[in-house]
DNA sequence: CGAACAGTTCGTATATTTGCGAACTGATAA
DNA sequence: TTATCAGTTCGCAAATATACGAACTGTTCG
């Protein structure tokens, strides 16, 4: 049996993942998927957790492309991204759903 | 506005986007889906890592709940825990799917 | 200008993850 | 019994993640 590379598609899957790999990560995006628009300041008023690390955690967000931030002086208005949104929901839709059994090697 | 603490779903969400977060176990994962059956030796034939690594992955999976082992000697033979992986698609799928959009504040 | 406000970045400490080779375990085969 | 085979566990090194306070940036307000 020959040994594979990673595909990208597990690749990305496994981004996608690790951004929701943490309950903070996953509080935020819910709150963000459940706003029009929201303000840091919304989150940290809501996350038992320091400034710098609601930050910290919004950077990984950001950087994974699940949200954007726009600043609106002085406030930072954060979204969810909604094309990589759905990119992500295919992913794991298709990844949970579309499995096809083979028999038994 | 009240802090909250991170819900069971949050922490369990990111319990499974944590066993998800690796290529290495997206690749296991999908091997494993796809096949009824499946030995400790088809994984590491086919992953380029070390047999100890495909170990530590499979424990992690493990420990997630997304997959057993079952020893048949002297082959370990695993599979995904279906009533599990039940579980984390539902919630994956409510997570990505089921947002509500409630006016900027 | 200086103070205040909203967030980010920096520096640091600690914990967790990833990866590997080597040593181990437990079952079978010679 | 000894060797072998399948897999796990150990010990370690390097990288990454998590969290925080303090310092910083950039805007507005007096």
């Amino acid at each position: 049996m020959e040994k594979i590379d990673y595909t990208s598609r597990h690749h990305q899957i496994a981004l996608y993942a690790k951004a929701l790999a943490h309950p903070a990560r996953v509080a935020i995006l819910e709150f963000l998927a459940a706003r029009e628009c929201c303000f840091f300041g919304n989150l940290h008023d809501v996350l038992p957790i320091a400034k710098a690390t609601v930050s910290q955690h919004l950077s990984v967000l950001k950087e994974s492309g699940l949200i954007q931030g726009e600043i609106k002086p002085p406030q930072v208005r954060y979204c969810i991204n909604k094309e990589n949104w759905d990119v992500a929901r295919d992913l794991f839709g298709v990844f949970f759903n579309d499995l096809q059994k083979i028999e038994c090697s």
